[in-house]
DNA sequence: CTAAAAAAGGACAATATTGTCTTAAATTAA
DNA sequence: TTAATTTAAGACAATATTGTCCTTTTTTAG
């Protein structure tokens, strides 16, 4: 469904939500830890979500990530994989033909209209900050 | 969603069933020019598909790929999903947990069970006979 | 001002996926 | 029986994804 980074991105972005209601900034270490992978790879992908002001870096001791009260509020989980896999999830044919569509379709092109639509209206329904109140109410994990 | 692998061998059983309903076996090279696809990738999915019992092959002058009728009627279209990307589709997690369920579940969880569940049932619903009849029909194509 | 802490950036490495090539085995038709 | 045709199989190559390491930049505290 997703790629392995935008799954980190997911689980990172949630991770940050949570300590930012708290008022704390987090350091990569920490989401690494946290969210159980990769540091390196870890620090790549937060890259990306800082350029996509999805979250906010500083640098320096007591430095971090955080992301601001207006974001905190209104990302929606649909940002997150948008920065990190781009379009393929929410465009893209089924059976991998580019000119794939309603006047020309590929044989589960109906089939996978309303999967990909209620795939679509969760992601763009879902905020993150819903899904870091399950993380912080202990209802819900983001390791193992 | 799926593989390239798995995109490929869905084309070509579609392909192969509308071949077989008219009687007729197809060759490997036909295959890759009916769906487009790289002749020798398609080879090794093919043998995938043989060992799994979903396509028969012959091998010599007149040989080629064929469905027989039982097959032709009853494979679904998870079956063959299921041959080339395994379980991967109908069970992992949407953040890659590897523990991830009901009592631990991670944070899109229950969002992802309406969505997941749908599409199991549409892959395991669909035929390919269905599916190789809109193509009978002109209704759907397995290019571009 | 300096040392330490933290993210940013670039190069590199490992692995998985996709794709190719060559030879072997089987089968058919002449 | 032989040559041609076709799939099977194995080794290899290219590309994409995932993951690591090292250096640079920025910032803070002392």
């Amino acid at each position: 469904m997703f790629s392995k980074a935008c799954e980190y991105a997911i689980r990172a972005t949630i991770y940050i939500a949570l300590q930012s209601q708290e008022g704390r900034r987090i350091t990569l270490k920490d989401i690494a830890k946290e969210i159980d992978s990769p540091e390196a790879f870890t620090a790549k992908i937060m890259q990306q979500l800082v350029k996509q002001g999805i979250v906010d870096s500083l640098k320096g001791p007591t430095g971090g990530f955080v992301m601001e009260p207006h974001n905190l509020f209104t990302t929606k989980l649909s940002e997150v994989v948008y920065a990190i896999d781009g379009d393929s999830v929410f465009k893209g044919c089924g059976l991998g033909l580019k000119m794939c569509n309603e006047k020309k379709p590929c044989p589960v092109h109906e089939k996978f209209i309303s999967i990909r639509q209620e795939l679509k209206h969760m992601l763009e329904t879902t905020t993150i900050e819903e899904l870091a109140l399950g993380l912080k109410q202990g209802m819900t994990f983001l390791k193992r």
